[in-house]
DNA sequence: TCGGGTTATTATCAAATTGTTAACGGAAAC
DNA sequence: GTTTCCGTTAACAATTTGATAATAACCCGA
């Protein structure tokens, strides 16, 4: 049913418990890494750069927490998902995580269900195109079809035009820099013109038909309404 | 989003590297130091402690985490963040980066987008004002979608406008100096008259409709009420 | 009240930014 | 092997913005 190319890494201590998860996050479809202690945690995290860190708290060497820490620092951390393993009702530890900025808890002994769910959970919120299609205003964009439904109607935009549409409409009202822009659509590598958005715009309002895409002069463009 | 009167201090010994980062961060209107080696970094780091500094790791004389260490043992540059540059994914590199207090990498070969990316991310991160919206009164600043909402009405704003009434509001009773004005607003590098800060005001006090910036006389303006 | 210094206002011009169109090369489709 | 479509660019038009100059209005103290 979903399409979860989102990759996650666990780590703790305890081979068990580290099986145990990575065996049902796998069955979910997720690709699942593993760490055994903090500084490999550290290490697993730098290079296949995950959506989700599961730490346990309790860790030889680095803690959860010093991980998290330490993680947090670099903005590529920023968006990162983190939950943390603790020991039953470990308050002092769970104030300490909070202020670190994590994403939720689960405490030990671990129920599979109960994690498969919250880890759902989480993935779920954090992409919205959770059907594959996301919807502003009337306007639908499908992006399993790749096409856009607008008052009933198909309309079939080029590659870059539905992604720098989808990009837009990804957060009515905010207003996207040319470099946000550029970097979501075009990837960091490819170097194109300033003159290139602009025509792409032009194209998407041209089959849209709707005034739907605002020009801020010296800032950008957002999607409104 | 454009008070950037932020300082940046760059240290590779490649020419060719450091003026190309130069180049890049000056125009986002960075003011930029430049170095040859570590020792020339630390000097102009004690001579114009710069927000920020680039370092790359491998630099004849003192390596780029040789500086680091050296300079984090000032409490003067406890505050200041630190990027490196490291060849192509030199892992064992950052890991004993992280340790020392990095705030980011950068692996070469950089990317002009990537780096002005990383940087604006890092400085946005340390002045959390940048997005999220200020309310001071009964008027709200909506920096991600660029406009002022003032009883429920959205009012748009062109660039130096809102940024001058972002950074008065951002302080609301503060007594701005026109000098202070320009350097956040304008940056340090551009030279523009007084008189084009008045008539940014009234601009601003034309299209609010409100009497909320208050003229100090022979001292600058303030935001109230 | 007058004068010096400062700010307000206005119109104007230059520069920056974006809109539009056409055209070209290349990839994909036929 | 054509043909079509896409992405990009260049060139130019249109628009908006920002800065300045010139002038009026203001405030304060002498």
């Amino acid at each position: 049913m979903e399409l979860k190319n989102n990759k996650i890494l666990i780590a703790d201590d305890e081979p068990d418990i580290l099986e145990i998860i990575q065996f049902n996050l796998a069955a979910e479809g997720y690709t699942v890494y593993t760490a055994k202690n903090g500084d490999e945690a550290i290490e697993s995290a730098k290079r296949y750069q995950p959506n989700l860190i599961i730490l346990d708290v309790m860790m030889p060497g680095k803690t959860g927490i010093e991980v998290c820490n330490i993680l947090r620092l670099q903005p590529v951390f920023d968006q990162t998902l983190i939950i943390f393993l603790t020991a039953m009702s470990d308050e002092k530890t769970e104030i300490e995580g909070l202020e670190t900025g994590a994403d939720d808890y689960l405490t030990k002994p671990i129920s599979p269900r109960v994690l498969v769910t919250k880890v759902n959970a989480l993935f779920r919120r954090i992409n919205k195109e959770d059907n594959g299609v996301l919807q502003a205003g009337d306007i639908q964009i499908d992006r399993e079809r790749y096409l856009i439904i607008h008052k009933g109607e198909e309309l079939l935009l080029a590659r870059k035009e539905f992604e720098l549409l989808a990009l837009l409409a990804s957060k009515p009202g905010k207003v996207f820099l040319r470099n946000e822009i550029l970097n979501q659509v075009w990837g960091t590598e490819v170097i194109v013109g300033d003159r290139t958005i602009d025509v792409h715009i032009r194209k998407i309002r041209q089959k849209l038909g709707l005034d739907c895409i605002k020009t801020v002069k010296g800032v950008g463009y957002k999607f409104e309404l």
